[in-house]
DNA sequence: GTAGTCACG
DNA sequence: ACGTACGTGACTACA
């Protein structure tokens, strides 16, 4: 097969010089960009390959800057004009799915010169593209060199295969490199030696072929005094030049020319980046004006005719309907009534016709498959009627969420035009409807426009899922989990409300006695909860020293008042006011104002809103009722089981630091897990080289620190924040932990390079993370990028399999603990609440539903604990 | 509506 | 030279 090798720098500033500027819509400078798209494609005309792959240089230096403090000088030359579009340029690679390489420590000519060595080593032929002559040198039977000039705004190539490289310049292409070594190159900032130019230097190389033999036979040679002094003079610059200008053909690259056969180009993407960037043409060019909007399905026309079921025969009409194949239904929670629509025909199920019970419990039924739109609340909202359900098959929202899971909502008419490709009716709504013919329908509702809506995604979403590898994570993970989620929302916590009541009293009390002292300290009276007055009273009036400033003004968070606590008074005053203001207000009063008529709290789970396939709770937030503080933790003493009932508690023990010991394979941290020691002391004890029961409580904190701190991608600099300790003693124990767990780094360097090149990351069930940001300019974003490389696996995988873990636990307690119900999930922590004699028989069902959601190559452990209150159970 | 703060895993 | 840990939601102040 034939490979194309791009030298990427080269290519893209020949582009950049040979093209007028252009901007984006933005102001960004693209002229580079659409100069490279432009040769990038006139290339694939030209030499049609079978494989493509673009080489980066990167910033790092290479050996030649070792040796030759000059050659830096020119790297600096990139003008920022430039410099903003080399990442671009990447991404729209990417987006191209074309294969890039870029290797610390090595220029883009090693990396091809070691491709094209490879290539020829296995029966494939090269053909490198660059602006630099530099690769002259690789040329060989396998190897021919695509030479791009851009001379007036127009791009020229001329290829080089050995007999045309001998017939330009007289020699064979080995001796290229003796000829950089004289002359040099101005581009590269290879010296050669002074006062040899192009016309001696091939003149010498052409009568006497190497360098080497030049300065052997120097006394010897019939050449001009003159040049033969300027070799002596020069001997040290020919040395070194010649060093330089040798393109080493060992790079560690890890691809041949299979692995970069050309991809699929992502369309989506590759017209998002084209939109940014104002490249309208191109659009067209590439055929990628439709990508978002797909035609709407020729056979879909939406709903054509209704009925509405109250009567016998209705009712049979929609039964048989049903029997068919998958049906879309939407619920209203108005008027009680269903909508289905089944293949373009729509039945209404009236709340008031006496043939409702009858029509909805036919629907309902497992063995009818059903796609909706947010089902859990479909569900929740059923069972609240008394209505059982089973058959739910699909959840467009769920669906649009997994494909995209940074999206901000999932509005069901914003998700059809995306997919499907028409707008359904909405209020208000005056575009292009789905179709309801009035002739026939006797109904054109919005509701049932949403049920047609949910078939037509069904249809379109499901392969779709497939084809992105995420039918899995929808089927074994998210679907399963709606009913379950459902009944733990209207199962709710119980609540002692008058304790709340009383709790809330005492701290509104302590806080108004801690306000006057405040004000006696500061000497005026001021609204202590805006930052604004007590950034200015702290730091302005009573002068104590500010140590961090935020965009509007002095910082006055608890990192920053901590330090200050000790020396002034009136700062641990405050510390402690806002600690008595936040659980007053958030937890006393905010929750006071959701509990129901049954005394209990039902928290709303949302299943598409994080970005890693947790569940957030709102409305309120059960899951960040506080524990960390004595104070706070009073708290979950108002969480209770109802009388004759407990709770029981299971949580996963260090969920996330076992995924980082399976996932990067690391040895020496899964045996310390299959141990069942203590994860932290056995940390500390390895870091630090000292047998276990040497470490002390200090160290194991540090050790749990960095443990933590390595999921989520952390820096030596908040490291050192967070232990306590000086920058350079937190890198000394981050390196030496990332040498004892050599696969914890080499995980983060492959999953970093595995999220540049596909631009998003995984979890083990295929749940996707995109990183649009890892290849961003902006040196932050991609710090930022590369930290959520790391981490989303992680944080995801474990939800993943609570997900799991929650379905199986849900199913068993079905059977097993029938008055059991599962009350609460917080991440890694699930509880049931069920009649005390049953205390131990659902202790066991959560812990081996837990343990055994995903088998590992380490144990997940799952504590248990059962208490009459959730401040009990710990 | 945004910023700042702080509660949780 | 620069900023500095991943993922959430609720409350208050203020424009």
């Amino acid at each position: 097969m034939k490979l194309m090798m791009i030298d990427g720098n080269s290519i893209i500033n020949r582009a950049f010089y040979g093209v007028r500027m252009l901007n984006a819509p933005d102001g960004t400078p693209t002229n580079a960009v659409y100069g490279f798209l432009n040769i990038y494609s006139k290339l694939l005309n030209e030499e049609n390959p079978d494989a493509v792959c673009v080489a980066f240089d990167l910033k790092a230096p290479t050996f030649r800057h070792e040796m030759y403090d000059g050659y830096k000088a020119q790297r600096k030359g990139m003008p920022e004009e430039l410099a903003v579009q080399m990442p671009i340029i990447k991404e729209v690679l990417d987006a191209l799915g074309v294969r890039r390489c870029e290797c610390a420590g090595w220029e883009a000519d090693d990396i091809i010169g070691t491709a094209a060595k490879m290539a020829g080593q296995n029966g494939d032929t090269c053909v490198i593209v660059t602006g630099d002559k530099d690769s002259f040198q690789l040329i060989d039977g396998a190897t021919s060199v695509r030479h791009v000039k851009t001379r007036m705004g127009q791009t020229e190539t001329k290829l080089y295969d050995e007999a045309a490289f001998r017939e330009e310049y007289g020699f064979d292409p080995p001796y290229m490199v003796d000829l950089k070594a004289l002359m040099g190159d101005a581009s590269d900032n290879i010296p050669g030696v002074p006062g040899v130019g192009e016309k001696t230097a091939m003149g010498l190389i052409q009568s006497f072929g190497t360098v080497e033999k030049i300065y052997r036979d120097l006394d010897s040679l019939d050449i001009k005094d003159s040049v033969k002094k300027k070799l002596t003079e020069g001997k040290d610059f020919a040395e070194m030049s010649y060093t330089l200008a040798t393109i080493s053909r060992e790079a560690p690259i890890d691809f041949t020319a299979d692995d970069a056969a050309a991809g699929e180009p992502d369309k989506v993407r590759l017209r998002e980046i084209f939109e940014r960037l104002g490249f309208k043409k191109l659009i067209e060019t590439y055929g990628l004006q439709s990508v978002e909007s797909p035609a709407p399905k020729a056979e879909f026309s939406g709903v054509v005719e209704s009925f509405r079921v109250e009567d016998g025969e209705t009712l049979e009409k929609m039964k048989a309907a049903l029997s068919g194949g998958i049906c879309g239904v939407a619920f209203s929670v108005d008027d009680n009534n269903c909508y289905v629509d089944q293949d373009g025909r729509g039945f209404i199920i009236n709340g008031e016709s006496p043939l409702y019970r009858e029509a909805m419990e036919a629907l309902l039924s497992p063995a009818v498959k059903k796609a909706g739109y947010g089902l859990k609340d479909a569900v929740r909202r059923l069972s609240d009627n008394g209505f059982s359900s089973g058959g739910w098959e699909f959840d467009g929202e769920i669906a649009a969420y997994l494909l995209d899971p940074l999206k901000s909502g999932y509005d069901i008419y914003d998700v059809t035009e995306r997919y499907c490709g028409f707008r359904i009716a909405g209020e208000g709504d005056q575009t292009e409807q789905l179709s309801l013919l009035s002739d026939s329908a006797e109904y054109t509702g919005k509701k049932l426009s949403e049920a047609a809506a949910s078939l037509c995604l069904y249809e379109t979403l499901s392969p779709l899922l497939d084809e992105k590898g995420l039918g899995r994570v929808f089927r074994e993970i998210e679907m399963p989990l709606i009913p379950v989620l459902a009944d733990v929302e209207r199962a709710g916590m119980l609540v002692d409300r008058q304790a709340i009541e009383s709790f809330g009293e005492a701290l509104s009390k302590d806080a108004s006695e801690l306000q006057k002292k405040i004000y006696d300290a500061a000497g005026e009276e001021f609204n202590i909860n805006s930052p604004k007055q007590l950034g200015k009273v702290l730091f302005e009036s009573l002068g104590l020293p500010a140590p961090k400033k935020t965009k509007t003004g002095y910082s006055t968070n608890a990192d920053v008042l901590e330090k200050l606590r000790y020396k002034y008074p009136i700062v641990q005053m405050v510390l402690d006011y806002r600690q008595l203001t936040k659980l007053k207000s958030t937890y006393c009063d905010g929750l006071l104002k959701v509990i129901a008529p049954d005394g209990r709290i039902h928290t709303n789970f949302q299943m598409t809103v994080t970005a890693t396939g947790r569940l957030s709770s709102t409305e309120p937030n059960l899951q960040n009722i506080p524990v960390r503080r004595a104070l706070g933790g009073e708290m979950r003493k108002m969480f209770v089981a109802a009388p004759g009932n407990v709770l029981v508690d299971a949580d996963y023990s260090q969920i996330e630091l076992r995924l980082l010991a399976h996932i990067s394979g690391d040895k020496t941290m899964i045996n310390a897990f299959l141990s069942g020691e203590d994860i932290h002391a056995v940390t500390a004890s390895q870091v630090l080289g000292i047998p276990p029961e040497e470490v002390t409580p200090e160290e194991r904190r540090s050790a749990k620190a960095v443990n933590f701190g390595i999921v989520y991608g952390i820096s030596a600099f908040s490291l050192s924040q967070d232990i306590g300790t000086t920058v350079a003693e937190a890198k000394r124990y981050m390196d030496s932990y990332l040498e004892k767990y050599s696969g914890v780094r080499e995980y983060m360097k492959s999953i970093i390079e595995k999220a540049r090149a596909e631009g998003c990351v995984r979890t083990l069930y295929g749940r996707l993370r995109p990183l649009p940001e890892i290849s961003s300019s902006n040196r932050n974003l991609a710090e930022f990028g590369k930290r959520v490389a790391l981490n989303a696996p992680i944080q995801g995988t474990a939800a993943d399999i609570m997900k799991m873990a929650m379905a199986r636990a849900w199913e068993r307690l079905k059977n097993e603990a029938p008055e059991c119900r599962l009350i609460m999930q917080v991440h890694d922590e699930l509880i049931a609440e069920c009649p005390e004699k049953d205390a131990d028989k659902v202790a066991e069902i959560l812990k081996s539903s837990m343990e055994n959601a995903a088998s590992l190559s380490v144990p997940l452990d799952v504590s248990v604990s059962a208490g009459k209150s959730w401040y009990e159970t710990k």
